[in-house]
DNA sequence: CCTCCACGATTGGTGAACAACTGAGCGATA
DNA sequence: TATCGCTCAGTTGTTCACCAATCGTGGAGG
């Protein structure tokens, strides 16, 4: 009888995430709308015009901001309310030190990984190649957010995973606004493909080194758009 | 002008954190008395009472008790309320997990880091040997958790430093249920001197080893107790 | 002994109200 | 002119009252 039950579950498999609670959905919305750059750093998020056009009550607003602030995406003054995170060169820096940590670590722990925990990785790349082959900026960004994301998930720790997870959150935010539009997309796929067969070969030595060098570009790129941003 | 206008804010030094928002409060409050132990994990935190009791709302509890929730101290389900956060033996050995990962990148911070961010690591071990003097052993649970926040603090990343908080206040939650009776503590001043003359002479691998040693130490004994409690 | 259902307790969410605070505008004064 | 103090509109912080949805439980009935 749990098979019939199990069959049921598995019919419903769609709509069984269909709704957390609604402060939970309303802050997802609105990280959506930040990540994604319709809103500039910097904004100021009104709880009552977020109210109405969100169609949630003051209160839930009020809880949505809270999660979002301590996921780092809005800044929160008292009585001042809360603005989009406004990303400068030092957040940068720190946001790749946390990188460099974290996922050196998840590299680290590559001699102990079954294999079955790389297939993710390798999955990862797949996409990339997969997105890069199209247009559109979006499928790229996603698929080397579950790269990385993949590699921290090799130290098996939920926690950091997590942690990683809102790292993640504020790279995306300050990605925002990069200008992509005469940016190459070969050499990400191909440095990603020289990492995942340094993985796959359970290479620590060079995959650390060929990550912290990868991560310094990517670092060096980013600091310099923030600071054109922010004058 | 500046050296006066300066001048008058050093003399208000103390005054400056006078008031967090009331929630804050709140969470803060329910926060200690969680941690010091006089909430019995898997206890229901009930918003009508906590709010009576704290002379705030129940909306006021409401977000306190989200604070709580993501800083893992209470575990909350939907229409079931929030209660203590029962820790496992799998958060424990997750929480190691993280520890080695973080305070370790510390260590490795060791040889780029200046004297004077080594100095509070000195501190906190004097606060140890002084503490462990005297009767009681909160004091001592205080200068250990400084001393491995110093550790952490030397990768000068403030976002991997607030990560550790959050992991040591689980720490601090999952030790409240520590029977320290008859326990000694003049080892763990020893230890801590040990590590901290290998920190003074910036011997990353020595100091690395001894961590991990104690660190698996700790951990043992955390895994006990936690397996003794949770039947 | 087991099942089912109704009830009380509790949480999730809304709306309105009021107090407290901020920032900007605007004179008044030196 | 520049600075101080004031008012004022707008926003946030907090409380209260209310209702719907849900959970756990205990008792009625089989």
């Amino acid at each position: 009888m749990t098979g019939e039950l199990h069959d049921e579950l598995a019919g419903l498999g769609q709509l069984e995430i269909k709704k957390a609670s609604t402060a939970e959905h309303a802050a997802e919305v609105l990280r959506e709308i930040i990540l994604s750059g319709q809103l500039p750093q910097g904004q100021p998020l009104r709880e009552m015009s977020l109210a109405t056009s969100l169609d949630v009550s003051r209160n839930t607003v009020r809880e949505a901001i809270r999660v979002l602030a301590r996921e780092g995406l809005v800044t929160h003054s008292p009585h001042k309310g809360a603005v989009v995170t406004r990303l400068t060169q030092r957040d940068v820096a720190d946001i790749f030190r946390v990188r460099r940590t974290v996922e050196l670590a998840g590299v680290e722990a590559l001699p102990g990984a079954p294999d079955e925990d790389l297939a993710p990785i390798a999955d990862a790349t797949a996409a990339l190649e997969a997105a890069a082959a199209r247009p559109g900026w979006a499928a790229v960004i996603d698929a080397d957010r579950r790269f990385h994301e993949s590699i921290v998930d090799l130290v098996c720790s939920p926690r950091l995973s997590r942690f990683y997870d809102a790292i993640q959150a504020e790279l995306r935010l300050c990605m925002s606004i990069v200008d992509r539009r005469n940016e190459e997309r070969e050499p990400l796929v191909a440095e990603h493909q020289q990492l995942l067969a340094l993985i796959l070969a359970r290479d620590v030595a060079r995959c650390t080194e060929l990550m912290v060098h990868q991560l310094a570009k990517a670092e060096q790129m980013l600091l310099g758009v923030v600071a054109k941003d922010a004058p």
